[in-house]
RNA sequence: GGGUCGUUAACUCAGCUGGUAGAGUAUCUGACUUUUAAUCAGAGAGUCGCGCGUUCGAGCCGCGCACGACCCA
């Protein structure tokens, strides 16, 4: 908007007043000594309008966030990240010039305060202030308190905004840090070690996805963000770091919706001896644990919808799932034609060389998979879509691969390794082979990982599990854009 | 990519059948030394997302575009 509306020219001017008064609008010399949560409980001894005993001094720090000011007497709330209190300022304590300054001060100033405690005639617990300090003069004003900022588009493209004024954005990203945090404990507790591994990657591997592509100008040569890190992971087994994760992101240069952000978050983890099943204990137990420290339960609600989190978890073939989910024949099931032909029938859309591995995934997504309310693992997928799984050892048709899906959508992904590098290879030369007209996929062959494998890599069970829906169904969030701090936007038209 | 809805003051929203642009909060001025959505009196504040068209006249009707939300692919 109009960069010289009314309350900008006005807020300037009363920052230069302030400035003409010799106040300094950006004051680095006060360090609060206190937070506010640590004032709080004092106020339990104290009776309406009761000062507290000894007039301890106290200093803090923080926002004004509601001022009401009286002619030589106002009440300000301010909040630092602690919590909330409430300053009372008057004339005949501060003084005439103090206070002539003070009259300057607007919401969303950054305020520095000592004084003394009291109590209210309404028992409010506040700061009887002898001394104050600008910290930091703002020169916007904030969104309305009553009704906060709802329009999504400002509190996603200016997020220091909405996390300013609406108290449920900051409790959501401090929500988001603490379940990472609770993974890396768990994750650190079975001995699992945490490593980096390359985000801009030669080959674009792990995964089947369209990726950003950068330039190295140096070394002259293409390279891309990754869209997994899979297979760097492996190579670790292979190094003989037997139990190895990483959180961090995955690029993905494809469309957004409310459950795809091109960056998002994912947790990988990689066991050595382990199998798929041994995977689906762990996911069970972490996931549910960390529902509990959050929650305090494991009965939560998403979108108005009730989730059962405690274990143990519903586990279903892909063929039991859409026979009982779905209402599939298993006849149907054990004769390729006719998976493909019911997946015309649904209306899917087939490749020409897609086989009934392609036809049954298919039908899954589209006949079960907004079903899966409660935590499911649906198991046994085809090989044909699962390009790195172990082949199981008495179907070779399917993989020992799993899904977990939590209100019908998919949330983790694991599988039993593929260490056999003949095998690798050829699953490799194959999916090249299959990737059809769509150039923007690079499924290019990845002959150093290849090499890895020839070395040996120790049986393992792998799992990648998206931080971003993990943290989206802990938090209640209908949008992915709500649980990613900066999500990305197209740019704004008009400069605010 | 397609469909539906939205975009009006800093924020949250009204705006009739096409006829001078409205409210609350915020802001400014005045009163007020225990308020808490403070109160009372007064005032200022708008590229009605952008553009083109229809019309004597467009926030409103038509077309196009931008951005966003939701649904679908």
């Amino acid at each position: 908007m109009s960069q010289d509306n009314q309350t900008l020219i006005q807020r300037r001017e009363k920052a230069e007043s302030l400035e003409e008064l010799g106040v300094n609008l950006y004051s680095n010399s006060f360090t609060p000594a206190h937070a506010i949560e640590e004032l709080l409980p004092k106020g339990d001894s104290l009776k309406p309008q009761e000062t507290e005993p000894g007039e301890n001094s106290y200093s803090i720090a923080g926002r004004i966030m509601a001022m009401r000011k009286f002619g030589k007497a106002a009440f300000c709330h301010i909040t630092d990240k602690t919590g909330r209190i409430q300053i009372y300022l008057k004339k005949d304590k501060l003084g005439d010039e103090t206070f002539t300054a003070f009259k300057k001060w607007d919401i969303g100033d950054i305020v520095g305060i000592n004084g003394t405690l009291f109590k209210t005639k309404v028992d409010e617990l506040s700061v009887a202030a002898a001394d104050i300090t600008m910290i930091s003069k703002s020169l916007r004003p904030l969104p309305e308190k009553w009704h906060g900022l709802t329009d999504v588009e400002t509190r996603y493209r200016q997020r220091y905004v909405d996390l300013i004024v609406t108290p449920e954005s900051r409790e959501t990203f401090k929500k988001r840090v603490e379940i990472i945090k609770l993974i890396r404990e768990y994750l650190d507790g079975r001995d699992f070690m945490e490593v980096e591994t390359p985000m801009m990657q030669p080959v674009p591997g792990g995964a089947t996805a369209k990726p950003f592509m950068t330039h190295h100008n140096a070394l002259d040569m293409d390279l891309y963000l990754r869209i997994a890190p899979e297979l760097y992971l492996k190579r670790l087994l292979v190094g003989g770091f037997e139990r190895v994760f990483e959180i961090n992101r995955n690029f993905r240069n494809e469309g957004l919706s409310t459950r795809h952000n091109p960056e998002f978050t994912m947790l990988e983890f990689y066991q050595a001896y382990a199998t798929y099943e041994d995977m689906m204990d762990l996911t069970e137990e972490m996931i549910s644990s960390i529902c509990q420290k959050i929650h305090g339960t494991m009965q939560i609600s998403y979108q108005g919808t009730e989730v059962n989190l405690s274990p143990p978890w519903q586990r279903l073939t892909m063929d039991e799932a859409l026979i009982q989910m779905a209402g599939v024949d298993e006849a149907i099931l054990l004769d390729n034609k006719k998976v493909i032909a019911l997946a015309k029938e649904k209306g899917i859309q087939l490749d020409e060389q897609a086989g009934a591995g392609k036809a049954k995934t298919e039908l899954f997504e589209l006949l079960v998979e907004e079903k899966l309310i409660d935590p499911t693992f649906i198991t046994s997928y085809p090989t044909e879509v699962s390009p790195l799984a172990r082949g199981n050892e008495d179907d070779p048709t399917v993989t020992d691969r799993f899904e977990l899906f939590i209100t019908g959508r998919e949330l983790a992904n694991a599988f039993s390794e593929l260490n056999d590098p003949r095998d690798q290879l050829q699953r490799f030369e194959q999916q090249i082979a299959d990737r059809g007209d769509d150039e923007e996929i690079h499924p290019e062959l990845d002959s150093d990982y290849i090499r890895a494998l020839e070395y040996g890599m120790p049986s393992a069970a792998g799992e990648g599990i998206g931080i971003d829906r993990l943290v989206m169904l802990l938090t209640d969030a209908p949008s992915i854009r709500d649980v990613i701090l900066f999500p990305h936007l197209k740019p704004e038209t008009v400069s605010k």
